[in-house]
Order: structure tokens, then sequence, then C-alpha cells
DNA sequence: TAATATCTGATAATGATTATCATTCTTTAA
DNA sequence: TTAAAGAATGATAATCATTATCAGATATTA
């Protein structure tokens, strides 16, 4: 795995801060505001670098990609239309009970356990 | 729910026959293929209205939607860089165990279970 | 130190998606 | 049925997040 380089650095620094997802403009925003001179291409650059480490997570939301720090809590409802995502207060365990979710105000039309990492080309692809 | 009209029954007919996830511009081709007459404004625009009522599911791939029946296999290995997602033969229960996929050749960074569906306010946004 | 490889920033190019708008198809109500 | 109102469609222009390009800066290696 590369070390991770002063860009990475302020990257995660950002959501770090933020505690939000953020969008890779709105990340690129952050770290000018901080008084650091970064360029778009290098946001995006290292978004992908630490993406393919494991480091962050991206999902899309109205044609945009949101990032976020990969952390412990991974159980949402997530809305199919304006894309807002809510944590589920249940654990993994629990949660293969969660169409039950049904009694929150929350209509669920199905749900994914997903597993996220390298297939075997790609891992060969970049050591 | 609106009742599903003549261009959301081409769009679904193309993805039940061809039994793959499919972009906007290839499902488009495909049923002009077919000799409907059809615009790419309304391929998007049904897509949109599947994906609220819950027919179909949406992940991003290299900057681009992907289109797929939301069918009974939700358990799969995504690779983070190339995208490619392969079906875990495991069932919802099991899949708790995911992570022990590492012998598979799939390095596992991490794993999300995902509720889709419509929030409160957009429930009662979409009649 | 010099040579080589990697990273970066500015900016142009790309391309998927969305907006616009005139037209056509549907539904509704008299 | 028929006319008016509403919704859906197609062609195409516009948008805008992302990617490609390339010269210069930075880091690494011998």
């Amino acid at each position: 795995m590369k070390t991770p380089n002063h860009s990475q650095a302020n990257i995660l620094k950002v959501l770090e801060q933020t505690k939000k997802p953020l969008s890779a403009q709105e990340i690129w925003a952050e770290i000018q505001k901080q008084g650091q001179k970064i360029g778009v291409a290098t946001v995006y650059r290292n978004l992908e670098s630490l993406k393919i480490k494991g480091l962050i997570q991206i999902r899309t939301v109205h044609n945009q990609a949101i990032y976020s720090l990969v952390s412990e809590k991974q159980n949402f409802a997530t809305c199919l239309q304006c894309g807002e995502r809510t944590p589920l207060g249940i654990s993994l365990a629990q949660s293969v009970e969660a169409p039950t979710l049904q009694s929150q105000a929350f209509e669920v039309y199905y749900h994914t356990l997903e597993v996220f990492g390298l297939c075997s080309p790609c891992q060969e692809r970049s050591p």
C-alpha cells in the first residue's frame, strides 16, 4: 500500500473534521478555505487512491459522488428519492430483521448487504 | 403508485431479457434495436420513476449509473477498483459472516447492509 | 549531483444526465 | 363523442461533475 501523501492527509482531515459525507468539490473548497493550495484534479486523484485503499467510502446521490470515512456504523436507511441516509440504531446481527423498519415511517423496498474490497485481478493490478 | 406505462414496460422487458445490469444508454440502444421508437430523455425519466417505485436498483460504476431489476439475490462482493460485482452464494442470515470471504481471493475492506426505500417526507412528496 | 519516476496544478475536453419546449397522447367532464 | 386540461414524449441544447492532458515541481534512486 502506498504511503499516504500530503494531499491525502488533508482530505482525510477534512472528512474527520466535518464529520459528514462531502462531495469532491466540497472537499476541494474546504481544503482551500483552510489555506492549503490544491487543485481539483489532485483532490479527485487522491480520493480515488483513498478509495482503493479502503479508507473512504463512496456513494452517489443525484449524480454526484459523496465521500465519507469508512466508519463502524454501516447500517443505514437510504431514501431512493432524496438520497437522505439515516443511521439505523441496530447492530449487524440484528439488521437481518431490518425490514421490520416498516413501522418507522420509512417504506422499505429492498435491502442490500454488500461487501467492498478488491477482487483478485485488481489486487495484482494495484500493488 | 402510478400505473406502469409503455416506456416503463419496455425498460423492464429489456432488463429481464438481458438478465444483466445496463446503463441508461445501453437500455436506450436496446429498445431502439427492438424497433421501438423512444428518446433518451424518456428512458432517463422512466428509469427514475421505476427507481422510486422500488422496481429497479441503481449503482454507480465509473461515473455511470447501472440499472438492474430488484432481485432476490442481494449479496455481492463489489470490487472498489473495477466495479465488478460477483454474487455471494450465501443467505442474508449467513452473510453477517461475510468478512470470512477473505479466503476467496477477494480482499474485504468493509461491508454494508443497506435498506432502500422512501423516507416519510418523500412518501408524501410522490403519491 | 544527476537521472528517473511520481505528483501536482491549470485548464481543456468528455460525456452522462437534465432542462427546455413544442407536440402528441390520455384522461376527464359536460 | 367531444373539447379542455393534464401528463408524457422526443429532439436537442445546456449543465456540470469528472477525467485527460501536459508542463512544471517534487521526491526517489543510483
